[in-house]
DNA sequence: GCTACAGTTAACCAAGTGGTTAACAGTTCG
DNA sequence: CGAACTGTTAACCACTTGGTTAACTGTAGC
């Protein structure tokens, strides 16, 4: 949902994991790096990312494997370019108008 | 800033208010339309969207007349275009290399 | 089997968010 | 001037968020 991935990227934080796992899969320590954040808060974010659709994640013997969910992230930059498009659109058709007006 | 961009736009009703402005400027009455909170809500959501940059005010007369201001979509979108670029990449790396291991 | 390791869950806390109503500030207009 | 209108500010409240420490669950490896 467009509703939670925004949720799921406002924190400063799970951006970076975001920013990490964009680089390849990854264990929960090894996103967990020096934010210097307890690993209780990290899986806090984990959990926030995995339920919005934005991480997946594959449990592999101790360790869990987390990946990122393209489509998740897809959804809300369309949602963007497509407010983006409406509003640009809008701005030339002003534009226009205005130079017609400057015309007489 | 990123940041607050995203902050900005993770609650719905801030979200709509974005999607009324991309249909071009409209005042706080306008916008507040039938969400069914009150003046101050919107009061506090307009406050919100403008600290983080992505709509302005312009005051006239006894109405303010808001709008949007594209740029600071576009850094959210950019953000969200790259994590997408770098990690389909990395997809498309692996995927060849899963191919090339099938070969043998 | 026991210890170390990877990670989550539980219980708690401070601060932030999103809403309310009531009061206020400035503008328009008869 | 005074009433109506547009919008914000203040004070308050319930709930959520983001963090902590302590305890727990499950896997690896000697």
């Amino acid at each position: 949902m467009v509703n939670s991935s925004f949720k799921a990227l406002s924190h400063p934080i799970r951006r970076q994991i975001v920013e990490r796992l964009a680089a390849g899969p990854a264990t929960v320590g090894e996103v967990t790096g020096d934010f210097g954040v307890s690993k209780p808060a990290i899986s806090k974010h984990l959990k926030v990312l995995e339920e919005s659709g934005v991480v997946t994640r594959v449990v592999d013997g101790r360790t869990h494997v987390l990946s990122l969910r393209t489509e998740a992230l897809d959804e809300a930059t369309e949602w963007m370019v497509r407010q983006r498009e409406i509003w640009t659109r809008l701005f030339d058709v002003v534009e226009d108008h205005l130079k017609e007006e400057s015309k007489r």
